[in-house]
DNA sequence: CTGTTAGCGCGTTCAT
DNA sequence: ATGAACGCGCTAACAG
């Protein structure tokens, strides 16, 4: 456990140079006598010296990491999403520290300490379903570390946010469904906490309306996310007098297990029951029968927020934007509608 | 850009304190009247006092953080491992860096200096495709920093390794398929530069001659992983004059990819040609036809691997021990063979 | 129980 | 072109 670190004194004395030279030397500054450099260079390089960070942040006050808090990793989302955002990261020079808080608001408020006490300098979030409330993240506000949302946003911090537009995808969905035939339409939705959840169904909803098909409360099922309560619904909306020919589900993978409940029910997919999901996962094309869905941009959402970010990092508190991005869906038609 | 950050200091002014009183309130020292404490405490949360990490860190010379570094995060193998070291991590008090290489060897390198530079007390490495050379990770043995590895292991380093018995997954897999009447068995292969790729192609041979199967060289394509060649080699084996009647994919995204050229072909899975995959991704089992795989414990092996990072970390260097973990795998039997 | 002093490794003045 | 001195925020001796 105790180990040497090779600090700049260790190469200023067997240079015989003062500290600062050995650090002008390092950081590249130009007056600095050529051959001292080289000299310092080669000395560095040869023992493997590598400035230690921790010093450098606590002096120069910025420690070029940016912290990313996601709720989960089990779908191919937040994954993608995060490497959208190290693309542009790394390349303006940021490390990134990445917690998932498991969908748990202790976590989440346990991982805003973590980035807190290790001085990121700026945020990006998307909240867990159980997070109502915020103070937490206020406190990056109030401390002046900019935070960015994507995907799962906040809504009472003005902020910048890049989010897809969710009720048009949902809307786009459900008119395919009606103009393809289907009458009885369900939503399998996602908890009212998300404001995503809330988009979609409203673009489900506007699309039922506009058609003149009448919205029945009975079809629609808020729930919190947890994929094993799936068959509970699924089986649910089977059994109803007037079971719906169509789901519309809130993401993938509950599109994904309702594909599973419907065919254990020896029903057919799309034959008796059509279903669509939201976001065009990794395995949504490879799936039996294939998904249709509505596709999200999501390496493009992780860029474009680190961007945003990066620009609020580079902007003085008082010139912070709040602007919100909205990307496009596109819906992608496959075999199980 | 600039932040005030609340310090020790402030919250000792204002209570009439000296720093080092309010220093040992706040790390919960006993010898601190209890009420000079309470009142240190409550003006701490009043003020979001969060304790500045990096000026502890470079005091104690631990930085609390295990760095991560993995290849890719296109399946969901590492993401899963990196949710099973996240948890004994958490649970021990470290935080992580994550760092993904894009299996290129030049950002590994790169990679390895963000852990370096921010000082991190240990790391999990899984290295890429392209990776021949090690002097960069064998600087973290230089300068006492534990290194355990895991999936993909570096041979000719002497550290803790977690990985599975590729051996005996890719030799069950492949007797499998014998005993169910395969003739010619055909294997996609990883890279040998990868130590997993030959010993699942060792386990592939060994099967072969239990069986007194001869061993055919047209049947053995040794491939860079890059998703996109499946599709040649698939087609340059379907058109061989006696072609394979399966295929033993070195893992599972290979296998899915064969699938689908194969159908493209007109040809049936697995009335045709069986194909079995390795490590059961989440989408193995949801797609068409369900993929027989060998099963590896993934949450096990992130788990297993922190692990033995902690304990190294509270180990002298002296003692540093090079223990090998080989976690058990399980042929999954679907619909693919 | 509390205060004082000395650094951790480094960048940054201000000198020379 | 180089050195000396100071301080980032904090913990760890050493004194009472």
């Amino acid at each position: 456990m105790k180990r040497h670190q090779v600090t700049i004194i260790d190469i200023a004395k067997e240079l015989n140079l003062s500290k600062s030279t050995v650090s002008r030397a390092l950081t590249g500054h130009k007056s600095v006598k050529p051959e001292t450099r080289q000299a310092v260079l080669e000395l560095a390089e040869k023992l493997d010296y590598q400035r230690n960070m921790l010093a450098i942040s606590l002096i120069t006050k910025k420690t070029n990491t940016i912290g990313i808090i996601v709720p989960e990793f089990k779908s191919s989302y937040f994954p993608t999403a995060i490497i959208g955002a190290q693309e542009v990261a790394s390349k303006a020079g940021y490390t990134t520290v990445i917690c998932q808080s498991d969908e748990r608001y202790e976590t989440e408020v346990a991982n805003t300490r973590v980035m807190l006490a290790n001085q990121v300098d700026g945020v990006l979030v998307s909240i867990t379903k159980e997070t109502l409330n915020y103070d937490h993240l206020k406190i990056f506000q109030r401390k002046g570390i900019p935070i960015v949302f994507f995907n799962r946003v906040c809504d009472e911090m003005e902020v910048p946010k890049v989010i897809v537009d969710d009720y048009d995808g949902a809307y786009r969905a459900v008119n395919y469904l009606i103009e393809s035939g289907r009458k009885r339409i369900a939503h399998l939705a996602g908890p009212f906490s998300l404001k995503i959840s809330e988009k979609r169904i409203n673009g489900y909803k506007a699309a039922l309306r506009k058609h003149n098909v009448p919205y029945d409360e009975e079809l629609l099922i808020s729930y919190d996310l947890n994929i094993e309560k799936v068959k509970i619904y699924v089986t649910h909306l089977l059994n109803l007098d007037n079971p719906p020919d169509a789901i519309f589900a809130v993401n993938d993978p509950t599109a994904i297990e309702a594909i599973q409940v419907i065919r254990k029910r020896g029903l057919r997919v799309p034959e008796d029951i059509a279903v669509v999901g939201f976001s065009n996962d990794f395995v949504s094309g490879l799936i039996d029968p294939p998904l249709t869905t509505v596709s999200q941009p999501v390496r493009e959402i992780g860029r474009t927020a680190a961007q945003l970010l990066i620009d609020q990092i580079n902007r003085e508190v008082a010139d912070w934007k709040t602007i919100i991005k909205v990307l496009k869906t596109e819906l992608v038609i496959r075999k199980s509608s």
